[in-house]
DNA sequence: CGGCTGATTGAGCTATGTCAAGGGCAGTGG
DNA sequence: CCACTGCCCTTGACATAGCTCAATCAGCCG
């Protein structure tokens, strides 16, 4: 879906972006190179296993990135949102995308060309060691959330992703994830996850508006998340 | 323990590394600031959670990398073996080691100083790119290795790491990791391990010698891997 | 007013973790 | 060379977290 073009140089994200550390001459080629798209809740940006085509990045909205297992079952490996880049991996890498990345709210993101980021990041060596450090900090993300996984008990992970959303992924104070994606973001089921999201209400730790979650007591929340360690 | 140094040139692991992009200018400059080490059996490289020295490269033996969580239990990342560095993202991102490095076997390992690696990977950009790239790879594993955890069964994950260790860490055909340590490479517990490496075993898909495995069958290793996808 | 999507709750099952006891191999010291 | 000691490995019994299946409910949209 086609959107008319905002201005990069006025983009609300960009100071979020690794966009920051480049030059305004920069911004105003990729402004020129880009192309903004609107997606729909639940539309997919691109999917596992396609070629990239190129660099991605929110300009508002929320993405999930996630792989799909064939047995059916979907983990989701982090939330982006305004001001992350998506697909530089594959880029960078040569390969097909690893993993799939859909809208969990109405978005617009923007595409920059294959040959143009290839070309800032050669021109730019700030921008690429940015963008390498942020590919190191994912990559330590990811093992922090493998030994989780492994050894801690659902309550003490849905109570950190809980933190962790709270931060990044809410409208105002409230938690908007589906109770599904929430399970999937930490590594189980829907039916486990609301159990324990209901336990943590009847706590007073969380309150429920809707489908809508909200921290009450955080302290107690990091309790949780800590209990388990 | 210091050693007598071994040449990096004639370094038998050097083209299985990175170090093969590198001119022999290159690996002259590095082999004068290396210092190489023996690690014994058991014996840390590095701490998780200490600040890094240098890059290190494994010129013999087996290393695994883990992380521990507070409750005591150790998730091992990965297997390195020669040829493979260590260190390098913490340098790069300028954090502390995000996992521990301990050998499982003898190893020799070189050292490269902190200001040398810099060096090396300012003036030599294919050299950088291919190590972004196996960071990149890694993060992909990990993913990967985030999805199986979560949903695959541990028969499954053993299977599926017996497969790997197969290919990478073996003395001729035999896998000689420690019941303990397949555990913690597939997110399980040493009683769970054993039990399932017994059962593969019943099952001729296996073979034990002393403490060691072989596989016998590996269209049927696979077949058990893939049950559960 | 249906029909749909997502949330909730209950009942039952099972894979996997925990605890406990024993057995064998390998390296060390006398 | 033998006995000792310690590290693994192995097996059993048991407890339970979390998964599955199934039924119902609550907003929301056309």
């Amino acid at each position: 879906m086609k959107l008319v073009s905002p201005k990069c140089k006025n983009c609300k994200s960009r100071d979020d972006s690794l966009f920051s550390v480049c030059q305004i001459s920069e911004i105003e080629q990729v402004n020129s190179a880009k192309t903004a798209n609107l997606y729909k809740k639940g539309q997919y940006i691109f999917y596992e296993y396609a070629p990239p085509i190129g660099l991605f990045c929110i300009s508002s909205g929320a993405v999930k990135l996630s792989k799909s297992s064939s047995n059916g079952k979907e983990q989701i490996l982090r939330i982006a949102r305004p001001g992350d880049f998506l697909g530089y991996r594959s880029l960078i890498s040569k390969s097909r995308y690893t993993h799939s990345a859909i809208a969990i709210e109405d978005a617009t993101i923007c595409l920059i060309p294959k040959a143009d980021f290839f070309a800032l990041i050669r021109n730019n060596n700030q921008f690429y060691d940015s963008l390498v450090q942020t590919i190191c900090k994912e990559a330590d993300e990811v093992e922090t959330k493998i030994g989780d996984i492994a050894y801690k008990p659902v309550r003490g992970r849905i109570a950190e992703a809980l933190m962790l959303l709270a931060g990044a992924c809410n409208d105002g104070d409230y938690i908007t994830l589906t109770r599904e994606d929430l399970a999937s973001f930490v590594g189980t089921v829907k039916e486990t996850a609301i159990r324990i999201i209901s336990e943590l209400r009847e706590e007073k730790i969380i309150e429920i508006d809707k489908r809508r979650i909200r921290i009450l007591n955080p302290e107690k929340l990091l309790a949780v998340c800590h209990l388990y360690d």
